[in-house]
DNA sequence: GTAAATAGGACTAAAATAGTCCTTTATGTC
DNA sequence: GACATAAAGGACTATTTTAGTCCTATTTAC
């Protein structure tokens, strides 16, 4: 586990189709045609994207969004903060509430220093990287090692 | 987000009480006294971690658990699959269901890469790290940026 | 035999996530 | 100026995941 929720995911098709596209500004209706996800959803990623500045919007009649920036300068962390929060592994990193095993809890601060590793790693591969794996035609499945392993029906998203 | 579940943030509370403790064996009902969490949910903790040879069991009276291996042993990789399963960032590079969205899915094999570099991360730490940075007297708060920030009110799980 | 423990799994409750819909605002076109 | 198109914002529902509890069976010391 210890995974990007589904929007996230999904928000990552929606960046790669605003980087490929030849147009200037697409809408969220063209976005949704050729993602295959419904316009609810994009119509929702987009929004929280233009909210973060990694897409910006043109309103009204012949509107639609464009990346705000380059390609190279959106990192996955950039996508992962827009669309989930903050990255922060522990609850307790990043809540204001109390954290009530305080008293007892003999762990922490290395969750943070996890939490800079993890951080570097996402800040590191950018869109254009996401992009340049592009469907390679044997694909692989991660199952937990990292070690890849090729198997007949694996898929990506 | 991208956060460990709470019952992980547990797990590593009640390894550290299994490697500090002077005892041999120690009974999930003294991990629970012992940690102020509920004996249900410790037991439910050290089953999985036992299923998954963290700790080894003793059944019976005077039964208990304790590390299967040395605490330097122990990595946060380790717990995570123990209890959330295998890390992997996205849901179909886990799944054995088709990935719905394959046909227009341009991103794909980088979260891979990312997830060997998380897994990496989390490889590194080991139980013994998790227990040195033990409750330092300043509190350090991760808000998303890797910059660690003190606040007054500030706490770790 | 009995009490103290773990093993395993079923079950319920709570919380987070995903997904949809409605209303408002902005802008181009006729 | 009216209308059509498209984004902005937020409310809401449904679904899924996570957290937490409980019950029964098995093992072992005394």
């Amino acid at each position: 586990m210890l995974r990007i929720s589904k929007l996230t995911d999904y928000g990552t098709f929606v960046l790669a189709h605003l980087a490929l596209s030849d147009e200037d500004c697409v809408s969220a209706a063209d976005v949704a045609a050729a993602t295959g996800l419904s316009l609810p959803t994009v119509s929702k990623l987009l929004k929280s994207l233009a909210r973060a500045e990694l897409v910006s919007s043109t309103r009204g009649a012949h509107g639609g969004y464009r990346l705000a920036r380059q390609a190279e300068a959106i990192s996955a962390a950039d996508v992962i903060d827009a669309l989930e929060g903050p990255v922060s592994i522990t609850q307790c990193s990043s809540d204001d509430s109390p954290c009530e095993h305080e008293d007892h809890c003999s762990v922490g601060g290395s969750w943070q220093q996890i939490n800079v590793a993890i951080r570097r790693a996402l800040d590191e591969v950018t869109l254009v990287d996401l992009l340049r794996t592009n469907r390679p035609a044997p694909r692989f499945k991660f199952a937990g090692l990292p070690i890849a392993i090729e198997t007949p029906s694996a898929k990506k998203s």
